[in-house]
DNA sequence: GTGATTGGATAGTGTTACTCTCCAATAATA
DNA sequence: TATTATTGGAGAGTAACACTATCCAATCAC
């Protein structure tokens, strides 16, 4: 297959495959000569999954390179290698220092019972999360914490009770779990909301 | 308070502090003179929230534009307007034609057995993240679905009680609580992760 | 009265994600 | 074999975005 068979097979542009090609996120195909490349199915593959990451999960190329290298060449500890998928996810924030960087989230986080890792960029990621929404004037309660964080914590071990055993698998499994469902429970909880709203309606009618 | 103490009390520069007005992201000053506003605590908290729609939350000026549109001039309709808001937040999605134009969305919700409105934009947005998953090989399964579909109504449900009567506030709370809220529990689904992992890798060891 | 600040308009900047153009080398077809 | 089309690779161009800077005459503060 040669690049103007696999743009077509993955419904883009030449020019765009070619990009990708550039930027690293597409593997190279095997040169047969000084003008000419084979591509195969893992390439049709591979295009799929960076238009999910860049398309519909949003990703920039760069956070999507950071994704892809790392299911690419996942290491040995699973552990890290989530942490670093998730400091290369939005939201991006930066890493902050002195005594207690982190006060809200330290403290929610507390409030649940969860051990937690300063490093993981998650914290800071919460942190950001909680400053939103008390400069918008609408904190988070402890209450509505303890909530949310339950049943966060029940999907989640849904999650890793169906993790592959296979250390490259789960690795995967991990990574893109973490990218790609992540939109999908987005998207269920607006559709939750209005299902929840729609009954409500029902009943005021 | 002129446009320096306010740039000053938001923490950001009088030039970005002119292009939000320019934008209509932050009300006009009251006019004292043709080259005089003065602005007050309002002001300054309109501020803080639209850096947290577009700083936290990752909005683009546009989005948080119909976004602060809903919340000032909510009309008389809470259902709609959440509709409206979900449109604006990402992921962008376009509204499709034909005749089931969201095959993997409706099955999901029927499945779920929630009763859904088409016309919702959260629907194109689950179909997306639903095909992105399972173009990246990921696909969800129905167990998966509904799993995830009974905790995010849980979540909802809490959320619906504690909406407040006043229908301006109520507006408020839905859309706001539908943008910011968000990252927040994305942030915590990570945590929970790295929580879960941490008690089974404190267990192998 | 004079230097600083203001609102308002316009233009410029850096980044991002493509998209286009060009080229000589090669492949496909007549 | 001749000729037309396509290729990989490199570079430049583009459109959108979120600021950021500059200018200006009108006003303000001292």
């Amino acid at each position: 297959m040669r690049i103007s068979a696999l743009a077509e097979a993955a419904g883009l542009p030449v020019a765009t495959v070619k990009f990708y090609l550039r930027e690293g996120l597409l593997q190279p195909g095997v040169a047969t000569s000084a003008t000419q490349a084979s591509y195969d199915e893992s390439h049709v593959r591979r295009l799929r999954l960076v238009r999910a990451l860049i398309g519909s999960v949003g990703l920039s190329v760069q956070q999507a390179r950071a994704i892809l290298e790392l299911v690419d060449d996942p290491g040995d500890d699973l552990y890290s290698t989530l942490g670093r998928a998730v400091e290369a996810l939005p939201p991006a924030v930066e890493r902050r220092e002195g005594d207690d960087p982190y006060p809200r989230a330290r403290a929610a986080l507390a409030a649940l019972g969860q051990v937690f890792d300063p490093e993981y960029a998650a914290v800071a990621q919460l942190e950001s999360a909680l400053a939103a929404a008390e400069a918008a004037g609408m904190p988070i309660s402890d209450e509505r914490l303890q909530q949310y964080g339950d049943l966060l914590r029940k999907l989640a071990a849904f999650d890793l009770e169906r993790m592959p055993e296979e250390p490259h698998a789960a690795v995967e499994y991990t990574v893109l779990g973490t990218a790609l469902y992540e939109p999908v429970i987005v998207a269920l909880r607006r559709l939750a909301h209005q299902d929840q709203a729609a009954r409500l309606r029902g009943i005021n009618r």
